[in-house]
DNA sequence: ACTATGCCCTGGGTGC
DNA sequence: TGCACCCAGGGCATAG
């Protein structure tokens, strides 16, 4: 699942390698027509080919790639896909969705298993993501912001981090490393808490972020960085998926409960209601 | 304005 | 072995 950390892994990856192409040739395979949501998708192809890149940003989960005619190409890879550069000569993937031909004889190719990636090809970046707030590693991220949107608020704090009005790139994963950073139960309301509860887990959803930045994100399943490779911190999260196993502080085993539709993690003794 | 739920999609895992 | 079923979940639409 890439969120904030996995898409900016890639971004850091790709970076280098596409500033200052030019897009030789851009196909969206049949059965993959509704990734594209700006424009049909030929009418996207044509709009692609032919392009330089001028450089790589990022909002959230969603990657922007700023071409030279003012456009940006923004892309969002939500649970499975993956965005991989290499030769053209390497063989597609099982579930290559789309592949983009550069003018240096490299490929990237778009896989997702699932096809619930999304292309926008767009003049103002917020047009295809007309609900973000603040990017959680921003400085609008502030303790006063996040304060102020959790103010009144009834539903589980745990609905509220993934809520990317409130911190755009924060995902199930790092949501639950949060809460268990911070020592809050995920079903807690909002509202609820403290002043201190508050800017103590703005500074856990930051430690969680570059804790995974660093280790160039988490694979649990199909997260690939630019390059094809895993990243590295799935292997260190505290309570993501450990359901059954001690908890690292108290020794409690960690449980697994359903909240805001997305299964959910954390110490019953650590992060009491 | 806020909260809760279902949908999209497909492979992997489980149980019979 | 085969098959039905359930689960994973980000963002959006919809209902209340």
């Amino acid at each position: 699942m890439p969120e904030l950390p996995e898409v900016e892994t890639i971004r850091r990856d790709l970076a280098p390698l596409l500033h200052g192409r030019r897009i030789e040739r851009v196909r969206i395979h049949p059965g993959s027509e509704r990734m594209a949501i700006s424009h049909s998708p030929r009418e996207m192809e044509h709009a692609l080919a032919g392009r330089k890149i001028e450089d790589l940003g990022r909002h959230g989960k969603y990657l922007l790639i700023h071409l030279d005619d003012g456009q940006t190409w923004v892309v969002h890879l939500r649970m499975t896909g993956s965005l991989v550069h290499g030769d053209a000569s390497m063989p597609a993937h099982r579930f290559e969705r789309a592949r983009i031909d550069l003018d240096d004889r490299c490929t990237v190719r778009f896989n997702d298993m699932r096809k619930f990636g999304t292309w926008h090809l767009v003049e103002d970046p917020r047009e295809a993501m007309p609900q973000s707030g603040p990017d959680a590693l921003s400085e609008a991220f502030s303790d006063a912001w996040l304060e102020a949107r959790l103010k009144g608020r009834t539903a589980p704090i745990k609905a509220l981090l993934l809520d990317q009005r409130v911190a755009a790139g924060v995902g199930n994963i790092y949501a639950d490393e949060a809460l268990w950073i911070a020592r809050v139960h995920p079903g807690r309301e909002g509202g609820s808490l403290s002043r201190a509860k508050v800017k103590a887990l703005r500074a856990a959803v930051l430690e969680t972020l570059h804790a995974s930045l660093g280790a160039r994100g988490s694979s649990f399943s199909d997260y690939r960085d630019g390059l094809g490779g895993e990243g590295l911190h799935h292997v260190q999260v505290h309570v993501f998926r450990r359901e059954g196993q001690p908890c690292e502080r108290c020794g409690t085993e960690i449980r697994k409960m359903r909240l805001a539709g997305r299964g959910t993690h954390y110490c019953p003794r650590c992060q009491r209601a």
